[in-house]
DNA sequence: TGTACATCAGTGAACGCGCGTTCACTGATGTAC
DNA sequence: TGTACATCAGTGAACGCGCGTTCACTGATGTAC
């Protein structure tokens, strides 16, 4: 007696009730995202996300494989999310305010100086110093903000004259990204946004901006 | 029946055996730094220090309170080596090639760029973001290296000239190691210390010298 | 729209493994004379 | 230097907790007519 449709033929038939199973996963996969950063990766239970989502362990297992299957699935999804907000800011127009100054203001704005997310990052990174595999699609996602910033500079043409050591767009665009990340953990320690951001600024006109 | 000591007063009777005991100790820390920089903090398992320093488990326990204990004497131990060396490196002399460029080369051939150790300062870095007692502790590290760099660049004097968003010799020391974690971010998803260590400079050129 | 039915999604008790921690013991190291 | 003795350092078996994972069950959701 194999599975038959109800019309009598045999249909790849897909699952019946999605609407529920989806918000279960979306609730799970917030609430795994608020706990690891809270709590780090190693130190989150199943049992902790459930509870954050309202659920128990059983929903988890029947959605995820393992936690390992949640974080990883999460954490491509906001880096994407992410990186493609980035891109977005940046490519966006500001063609009233085209000075080299504000192309600096631009970036500094547009990167994300976000708690929650640079101590996701920050874990992630070293799961992908650890395992190729991993760095590998970590580095999709590098490469994405890294040409994002390159096709910002380029529309800011000549306005922009880089210091000497670097010699070219692509340089220019990795130094953007090395400032930002020493910023980035600044900012990890002190937790002002506020003054790591006018920092990051800074750090940025001198890359940018001979 | 008190302990007492032969001769018959009692003196504080400081532990006899104590040889032996400092070298097991030591034996464990160097596992400990091993094992934390491979499988990271905590995925390491008190079996396997013990394995790699020919122990087994009760002489861990007989030696330290828990793998906490253990981990964060460790990194205050090495922490300390490393920034007095560091700052060795720095204070001593230099004066027969004294350019900016000198200046630059030697700086960034003396910040460590070492797998082992950046994988346990980038995990120490989330421990410290989320207690503050532990970022109290790191920063008194950081402080120690930032003020190094100052005196660095202030025996350098006029023969260096900031960029113009620096606004003296605290930002460009801090600067500095905002660049250098950048770098270290970098080497540690590509692994090639020297393309690290030269792409290092050039960034440290850009920062300390219009 | 209402009813009967099929299937699915999530529940939560229970199982069992991994590992931190303890502790009675033994061999090693030091002391007394 | 040698012997008898005291104490300590490290051993490794055993205990038990925390938590990942499973699974029989129940209420929810959808389908057929």
């Amino acid at each position: 007696m194999t599975s038959v449709s109800p019309a009598g033929h045999e249909q790849p038939s897909r699952p019946r009730v999605t609407k529920r199973r989806a918000q279960t996963r979306a609730r799970l996969l917030e609430a795994g995202y608020k706990v690891w950063a809270e709590q780090g990766f190693w130190q989150t239970r199943v049992e902790e996300i459930c509870a954050e989502a309202g659920y128990t362990r059983g929903a988890f297992y029947s959605n995820f494989d393992s936690l390992d299957d949640l974080f990883f699935a999460l954490y491509e999804q906001r880096c994407g999310q992410i990186t493609a907000q980035i891109t977005a800011v940046l490519a966006d127009g500001g063609g009233d305010d085209s000075s080299a100054a504000a192309l600096v203001e631009r970036t500094a704005a547009a990167l994300p100086l976000d708690r929650e997310w640079l101590m996701i990052k920050a874990e992630y990174l070293l799961h992908a110093a650890r395992n190729p595999a991993i760095a590998g699609r970590l580095a999709v996602y590098q490469d994405e903000l890294r040409t994002a910033i390159e096709h910002r500079l380029r529309q800011a043409g000549d306005r922009i004259t880089l210091p000497g050591p670097l010699s070219g767009i692509p340089d220019a665009a990795r130094a953007a990204i090395a400032v930002y990340e020493g910023a980035a953990t600044q900012y990890l320690l002190d937790g002002d946004e506020k003054a790591a951001r006018e920092w990051l600024a800074r750090l940025l006109t001198i890359t940018l901006n001979r």
